[in-house]
DNA sequence: ACCTGAACACCGTTCAAGT
DNA sequence: ACCTGAACACCGTTCAAGT
């Protein structure tokens, strides 16, 4: 006989990203996220495999969060627009942002927002065979400030102080791009 | 009585990183270092606070392995060796390298680090009212690369192409310090 | 002074059982 | 089909006790 449902991977999700966002990355356990759910532990792996699936779960919600821009406009407001996207979701989920280091972003969703940057360098100019190594560099320089910044390496800084130096980085980006046009 | 003293914060150390390098940071548990030790896990209370002191020990063990190149030498030629460090001990150390960017880096150690690089900056001309952001921007960077490097983000791609990244990135680097001089 | 035994609260996970 | 109870192996940490 079906039972009522009480819930499902999203409210999993839904719930453990609440947690890691008002407690930490590590006060995302199994048993407070059923807490939070009204419901014991074990009733989490019906919805999610295990607690490495229901992290991964977390990081495809931050990817969703990142912005697309309309592949319209022009290719640096595009990267730019990406860039500040990066990093309010990182504020926004400072717990759980650093994940996004470590994951090997070959699910469809990494490989969707990869694909927008990789388009924004192609209008850019930059020459085909090297698009994949520009996207990396843009990427990883990004992450590493938006993850830095997430984990509090710039702890004591103005929030002034931390935009310019994003600014800063994003000029020598863009420098670095214009440079590698035919 | 004073009986024999079996171990000393070097030795458990000296454990905890090797467990770290052999099979990641998720097998230093107390547990663990203390069976490789030889020795109950409570004897490890005595030589270090808990097990958040343990990784701090960690990350200093690694600040130690970072190059100190002499002043005398140009500074492009300073920065140069002291990024290669960086990334040559992240590779040592893949395990234990995230945690770098998590930390307040505020331990004597750290400052030694960062003065080294800022020393550098002055050297190459930046004005120094400027030279704090520089330090940040280029730390952040190499950082997030070779921590990207460590954690495996650039799995599946071959040695040459990763060094030829990261070629790149140090041109756009030292292009954008020179940029900032007076 | 340094290490150990016993104990505690916590964690992820499994599996048979209930509805 | 979905949730629960009971159980397991593991974790960090404490404290009194032994040498």
């Amino acid at each position: 006989m079906a039972r009522p449902q009480l819930i499902d991977r999203e409210a999993v999700l839904d719930a453990a990203l609440a947690i890691a966002d008002e407690h930490g990355l590590g006060a995302v356990t199994m048993r407070a996220v059923a807490d939070r759910l009204q419901v014991t532990q074990m009733a989490l792996y019906r919805h999610v495999a295990n607690k490495a699936d229901l992290l991964d779960g977390l990081v495809e919600r931050l990817l969703c969060e990142l912005p697309a821009p309309e592949a319209a406009l022009a290719w640096d407001v595009q990267l730019r627009t990406m860039a500040q996207g990066v990093r309010t979701t990182a504020k926004r989920h400072p717990g759980v942002f650093p994940l996004l280091l470590q994951l090997p972003a070959n699910t469809p969703l990494a490989r969707g927002v990869r694909d927008r940057v990789r388009a924004a360098l192609v209008q850019a100019g930059v020459p085909h065979e090297r698009v994949t190594s520009a996207e990396r560099l843009v990427s990883t320089a990004v992450l590493g400030f938006a993850t830095s910044e997430a984990l509090g390496r710039f702890r004591g800084l103005s929030r002034a102080e931390i935009d310019r130096d994003f600014t800063l980085l994003q000029q020598m980006l863009l420098a670095g791009i214009e440079g590698l046009r035919h």
